[in-house]
DNA sequence: TTCCTTTCGTTGGCGCTACCAACATTGGCA
DNA sequence: TGCCAATGTTGGTAGCGCCAACGAAAGGAA
């Protein structure tokens, strides 16, 4: 394997976003499994935590952008993993169900998704992991504010 | 701000993907400032450290794929940041070099670059900092054999 | 009430990164 | 010689993130 430029491998934005890539490949491998993909994992998973929401709620919590999640939701409500239903309180909305199919679909994909931290993470020890998802989980809460 | 659903804040994968996005973004805002993006950073990169190299080569250290190599040097080129010329002792090959031009915008991007880890890592400690990088490598030292 | 602003869903687009398949040309090797 | 591997190139595709615009509807101010 050849040698990767001191100028990209020192950046800590080099290793974030190509870690991300592997992360990403990973995880859109065992999605695939199932048919499905991340924008589908993020939908199904804020709609088992929160119960059933609008759209654009959907997308403040997933953090996607509302076109993305008509799209999302016309792929989830085909297959029969939510229903979208107009909210007779507010005309201007959606309200979006979790069906038991969709449910199901979750759990498999929650499942895929155990695997692929376990690969991602494997050489690191308990202690590394733990200390690697705390220095994550501060500057992702930073980046989100400011 | 809405809340993200634990299955999803809990997971490392989801936790580098975001991040990585919000370094892509932040690298992206600097490298458009100067009329670039990050293939071309990373092929300026690798002729700067390794000197003049045949584009399998500059993909093989840059991490991307052949197709996306030339593209990326078509733009080089028409900017005259690089030159190609075809390698006289194997017909096969180009021999893409550095241009003076092509220098001054690494320098350019790398700086950009440089105020891009200070906003990434702000609320990190110094210390932190160090742990972070030494895990980051560890692992996508990992996963580019595997 | 009327007017203005905001929110919502939707459509249709774009950019960047990461890939893949196919092809012709050329080199290297048995 | 004949076969396989590498190279550059073309022309796709997928996923994610994002933006502008629109009509419909809600909410708040005057």
């Amino acid at each position: 394997m050849e040698e990767t430029p001191a100028l990209l491998a020192a950046k800590p934005s080099w290793l974030l976003t190509q870690l991300a890539v592997h992360a990403h490949r990973l995880a859109s491998d065992g999605f695939g499994g199932v048919g499905a993909r991340g924008y589908h994992y993020r939908i199904l998973a804020a709609l088992a935590e929160f119960g059933a929401s609008s759209q654009a709620e959907l997308g403040r919590r997933s953090n996607m952008d509302r076109s993305d999640v008509v799209a999302t939701i016309n792929e989830l409500a085909e297959q029969d993993f939510v229903e979208r239903t107009p909210d007779p309180d507010d005309r201007r909305r959606n309200i979006v169900t979790l069906t038991k199919a969709g449910r199901r679909q979750l759990r498999r994909m929650d499942q895929a998704l155990d695997q692929v931290q376990d690969d991602l993470l494997r050489p690191l020890s308990a202690d590394d992991r733990q200390t690697l998802v705390r220095l994550l989980t501060d500057l992702l809460a930073h980046h989100q504010r400011g």
